[in-house]
DNA sequence: CGTTGATCAATTTTT
DNA sequence: TTGATCAACG
């Protein structure tokens, strides 16, 4: 009957077995987390005899809700997970609030705002309360906003504690946005987590139902979690008390997201009679890995202390690569994977290179295709986040909810319908002084006075509205997107332009239409719009499991976390790339936390690397060596000539030259090893150009590859921001910026 | 009303 | 370097 508990090692078991009260473990990477946590679920479901759903099991991601009900379904037999609460907060909460949320005065087909709606709603907001974004950046006040949210720290209290001027200019938008967001009848991310504490609150009679009914509260990746997180969870389980958390303080990447990680380490205080578990097996690295992510980990203050013991054998030293630029360090890491690919059969799918900015895998990427390595960048564009499939979706959410003005802004003129800037403000003017939705004021456009052209378009643009509405209160999301094709001719348009770009978007909308029709195959119970709309909602191409092609795998350590693979390489591993500008000591930890993620994500091999010199925004800088690198035995770093790094001669200290340019407007430094040959038919980087940069006066003639010949006039500024005022004979005066104007002195 | 060119800014981003 | 945004044109 328990034969599946024999799976697991004594702590585990423990801890799987103590299914009353609360209990929280402590599972460092790789000691089996997942496992605890799904095989806790089979062992209330199959030994306790508790009915599956009154299990609610709360993940960070759909992947690994996916992946926990995947597992379950293994232990117990093929489809018992399918009455569980399985999913994010985020999908978890929108769908109660789909049933409760009348309650506190929505529409149970609110839209969900993703981030980029909250973030022109919160430039409506400012725009109307005319603050310039010049004194206020609108990103600031959207991430003020949203901090206060998962802080669930509301307008008004957000209003007293307001200091200086941007908080209580971010206070008077907070308060706007909240009321918009009313208007719209819409929740943004935020308000998932944020709205079921209010109607909890204020309806104790349902709270106490779900309180009963939820009888059992798991909660993976328990570090990450935010104040609303916490709030609600202890709401939930504040009757039973069988809440279980998993988590690892050392894990906690998303602080700058709210993730407080003193839900955890508060948890025995929050929670009385907790029991504590810490799982501290490794399953996963060599120990040498482990020694490394331990030595490293032991320098932060905050934390709970425990060292992940080894169950591998010792491995081999990690590598620490040294590179000239980032090009010759993407290409030795190119050359480590060919060279262990083709002689020590490692597939490519073994690999995994990690980087702290997005912006550093264009490099990586330039040398995997010129070496016909497969690989492939996880986390690029999203594909909900490209414009053509957000404003198909947009049409969907108009048509279940026509207060959202978000949406329809985005699409009252797409595809073009000559609507445009002068005639939406028209509109708007209307709708506020009718005290009318936007698209009310759309379906009495005849009242408004405007140009007979324009009203004939509003009545086209509602006329196809409606009758996409018919269609959503009959069919599936499936329908109303075909017949939305239809109608627009979308698809026929975009074939018509003949472009590469267009028809990827063409083909994009098409993968958009065989999603709804999977969702419908495969939800037939729940496939109305507002379903899929939902479900598409609070996806992300994070979800995307790796199939089993063969490629090697490119991410930032973001996303790395949760996953595993044989060989990792860290790159850039430089002082202000990583740890990246870190002001304050805890930010700092942040960092360090970030590094012990990626180092236990490697099971055999790990190569760290570096690069001297890097370019960032167009310039390149001079690079000094992570100090992280230093806080790892050196005993068990080698470097790429097989010398351990505790017997390397010299060590640099170049504290003074930090943060210098390469190539000042002074002579440049030596490198310190030759610089490299630079190979034929290669774009000479800017290297070649300073002599010419520094030798402009006014006078010259020079010679610029469209505009032709000219005369310098003047010029301002020297070093990179150095401009030139230049008359040509053809094209008039121009002031351009020296470094990439590329021009030849003739 | 839609396109073009200048200007400016620039982490990480589970939902 | 890229990209996003906005003013000035056609």
């Amino acid at each position: 009957m328990t034969d599946f508990l024999r799976d697991l090692n004594d702590v585990q078991r423990e801890a799987v077995l103590a299914t009353e009260g609360p209990v929280m473990v402590l599972a460092g990477a790789g000691s089996g987390k997942t496992r605890v946590i799904t095989y806790r679920i089979a062992h209330l479901i199959r030994n306790v005899e508790v009915p599956p759903n009154n299990i609610l099991a709360l993940t960070f991601t759909n992947k690994a809700a996916g992946e926990m009900r995947h597992r379950i379904d293994g232990i117990l037999r093929h489809g018992s997970s399918s009455s569980l609460w399985v999913g994010t907060f985020h999908s978890v909460f929108a769908r109660l609030l789909r049933s409760y949320i009348h309650l506190i005065g929505y529409d149970r087909n609110f839209s969900i705002f993703d981030a980029d709606d909250s973030k022109s709603l919160v430039k409506q907001c400012m725009q109307e309360l005319n603050l310039s974004p010049d004194s206020l950046p609108v990103n600031l006040v959207h991430s003020m906003i949203s901090k206060a949210k998962n802080g669930f720290v509301l307008p008004p209290e957000f209003h007293r504690n307001a200091g200086d001027y941007q908080q209580q200019k971010t206070a008077l938008v907070y308060e706007k946005y909240v009321q918009k967001l009313r208007d719209n009848n819409a929740l943004d991310f935020d308000d998932l987590l944020i709205k079921p504490i209010e109607l909890f609150s204020g309806h104790p009679a349902l709270l106490e139902q779900l309180q009963d009914y939820f009888r059992y509260l798991l909660i993976d990746e328990y570090q990450d979690t935010n104040r609303a997180q916490y709030l609600v969870a202890k709401m939930l389980s504040e009757k039973h008390h069988n809440i279980f958390v998993v988590g690892d303080d050392a894990q906690s990447i998303y602080s700058w997201r709210g993730a407080d990680i003193s839900n955890m380490l508060n948890f025995q205080e929050d929670y009385k009679d907790a029991k504590l578990f810490k799982l501290v097996d490794n399953y996963r690295s060599t120990r040498t890995i482990l020694d490394a992510a331990n030595s490293v980990i032991r320098n932060n203050q905050r934390q709970i202390k425990k060292e992940l013991v080894a169950n591998a054998g010792i491995g081999e030293p990690l590598t620490l690569i040294e590179a000239y630029n980032e090009r010759r360090e993407a290409e030795k890491v190119g050359d480590y994977i060919r060279q262990l690919h083709l002689s020590k059969g490692y597939h490519y799918r073994a690999f995994a290179i990690f980087y702290r900015t997005n912006a550093q895998s264009r490099v990586l990427e330039d040398v995997m295709r010129q070496n016909r390595i497969p690989y492939k960048i996880f986390g690029s564009v999203s594909f909900y986040k490209r414009k053509e499939i957000k404003d198909a979706v947009a049409y969907l959410r108009l048509v279940l909810n026509d207060r959202d003005g978000e949406s329809l802004l985005r699409v009252i003129n797409f595809p073009p319908r000559k609507i445009g800037d002068v005639s939406i403000s028209k509109l708007k003017e209307f709708a506020e002084a009718g005290g009318m939705s936007l698209y009310d004021a759309i379906r009495r456009a005849d009242e408004g006075g405007f140009q007979s052209r324009l009203v004939h378009a509003l009545k086209e643009f509602s006329t196809l509205v409606e009758t996409l509405k018919e269609k959503a209160a009959a069919g599936t999301a499936y329908d109303v997107l075909s017949l939305l094709y239809d109608m627009t001719s979308l698809l026929s348009l975009l074939q018509a332009e003949n472009t590469p770009e267009a028809l990827a978007r063409c083909e994009n909308l098409k993968e958009l239409l065989s999603m709804a029709r999977d969702f419908s195959d495969h939800n037939p119970l729940n496939s109305s719009l507002a379903d899929f709309l939902s479900t598409i909602s609070l996806a992300s191409d994070y979800d995307e499991s790796q199939d089993s092609d063969n490629y090697v795998s490119l991410m930032t350590i973001h996303a790395a976390k949760g996953l595993e693979f044989p060989v990792v390489f860290v790159t850039g591993m430089e002082e202000k790339l990583f740890p990246l500008n870190a002001y304050e000591p805890a930010e700092l930890e942040e960092e360090r936390r970030l590094f012990y993620v990626a180092i236990t994500r490697a099971r055999e091999k790990l190569f760290l690397s570096w690069a001297q010199s890097r370019y960032q925004f167009g310039q390149p800088q001079m690079c000094l060596r992570s100090t992280f690198i230093n806080e790892i035995d050196p005993d068990i770093v080698c470097t790429e000539g097989g010398r351990r790094l505790s017997e390397s001669p010299t060590k640099v200290s170049a504290k003074a030259m930090a943060g210098r340019p390469v190539f000042g407007s002074g002579p440049p430094p030596v490198p310190a090893r030759p610089m490299p040959v630079q190979r034929p038919g290669q774009p000479s980087s800017s290297a070649a150009t300073p002599q010419q940069k520094s030798s402009l006066r006014a006078g010259m003639k020079v010679h610029h590859a469209i505009f032709g010949p000219g005369v310098v006039i003047e010029v301002q500024g020297s070093g990179s921001k150095q401009k030139v005022k230049i008359g040509f004979r053809t094209a008039g005066e121009k002031t351009l910026m020296v470094q990439y104007a590329n021009l030849k002195i003739v």
